[in-house]
DNA sequence: AACTAATAGAGAATTTATTCTCGATATTTA
DNA sequence: TAAATATCGAGAATAAATTCTCTATTAGTT
């Protein structure tokens, strides 16, 4: 077992860095339009590295961890990453979700387009608001909320999406996991308490508002005492 | 000048570390909640820990940062973290935005509770679609995308937000920037091309979903082994 | 007043993530 | 064929983030 066997294989077993996975839907994303706008069919970690302004080291790095291999002097074969980070995210398989909330963030995501690409089929939408029911909104049916449970457990879905107002938030997990939730992913600025075997991930647009007022907050500062502040 | 002192003044210098900014928003919302629910005044890092279901010593790391100061056996003045984390992500002050993409993103958005809290305040909305102009959202108007430039060079705003298709991004970042603007909130999924002096903050679904979907993948890998690889 | 328990704050230790360095290899060019 | 060059892959070095340990301080308790 070589080395790179041995990096993947621990890729498996305690998951890629976060950062990581983070960073591959970007490769992804980048891989799959020079495919369709260039004729090229390889790429190196130098190119990709300098089109995202990542180190290319670190671009070799995480691309190691879906288990391509490239070659000295050529790099890798395009279609090949694609399939590997599918593979390896787990978006070449389809995962149904059912997503609570058919307001404006609800709908949204319903029409979002690429979601298919990463195997995510959201097959019905639900809401607690009569109005909103009954609709069919990109091809998806809004049903009463009421019907929620039922049906996840009768379909099998196992993945929840919450686009329910904050106060509702909790409600809504609390029928998904009942309905047999394997995982939830959370819209809503609040955190859910959900059962340890469920995975949640939030959508928290605060915490990345943080991120982007603090580097206003200071560009600001540095503009007033007239970039005597150097970062 | 004490070891508290030049670590707030290397914060304001060289910004804090991502991960705690992403961090205080979830204290400043438990806060609030403790302070309009509860009648307590205090609160200390071993609580926020358990609550947040964080390190105790991470959360008083990152409380230091803001210049906030403790009480040993008592914790922090509940009103006073507010307000210092408040100041130090300049959320005590009031941003103007513009928005871009009346659909129903960023009708969501324009909706969204609690931006007044962070300061945020999205004053029009802009769209390509005729149709969707001269409404008002939420108690704002939207305008025809060809008014942005100017009405953001009058008005001075400084900050964008992002939230048309894809494909349209660009021509929406290029707006933004000959309006004036010093920061773009993207919603968009794809990179767009901005002056060195544009802060650019991404929120891109497909990142978070990278994360969920590897989580999945494992589990599923998990039970299907029957439990046999721990991780 | 002494004792106990809880906590902040400082600094060290550890872990994790990123970046650098080098050798091996494949492709292209002279 | 030989030389030059771009790249991967491995490992070391560095940087960043998290966690642990200890001390001093404060509030409550006996």
């Amino acid at each position: 077992m070589d080395k790179t066997t041995v990096k993947v294989t621990r890729s498996i077993l305690k998951g890629a860095p976060e950062p990581t996975l983070r960073r591959l839907p970007l490769y992804y994303r980048l891989l799959k339009q020079l495919r369709e706008t260039t004729g090229r069919t390889g790429i190196s970690c130098t190119v990709i590295g300098s089109e995202l302004k990542l180190d290319a080291t670190q671009v070799r790095k995480d691309i190691e961890m879906t288990g391509t291999v490239g070659r000295p002097k050529v790099g890798y074969e395009i279609n090949e990453l694609i399939s590997a980070i599918e593979r390896f995210l787990g978006w070449d398989k389809i995962t149904e979700a059912f997503l609570v909330g058919a307001g404006n963030l609800g709908e949204a995501l319903m029409g979002y387009p690429g979601f298919t690409d990463c195997g995510l089929s959201i097959v019905a939408a639900f809401d607690v608001d009569p109005n909103k029911c009954h609709r069919v909104i990109h091809g998806k049916h809004v049903r009463h909320i009421s019907k929620l449970t039922g049906l996840m457990r009768r379909m099998r879905v196992q993945f929840g999406i919450i686009t329910v107002p904050g106060e509702h938030a909790q409600q809504a997990a609390d029928l998904l996991v009942e309905g047999g939730a394997m995982a939830i992913w959370n819209f809503a600025p609040v955190k859910i308490h959900v059962p340890e075997n469920v995975i949640v991930t939030n959508e928290d647009l605060y915490c990345s508002l943080a991120v982007l007022s603090q580097k206003m907050t200071r560009r600001l500062a540095e503009t007033r005492s007239k970039g005597a502040v150097k970062s």
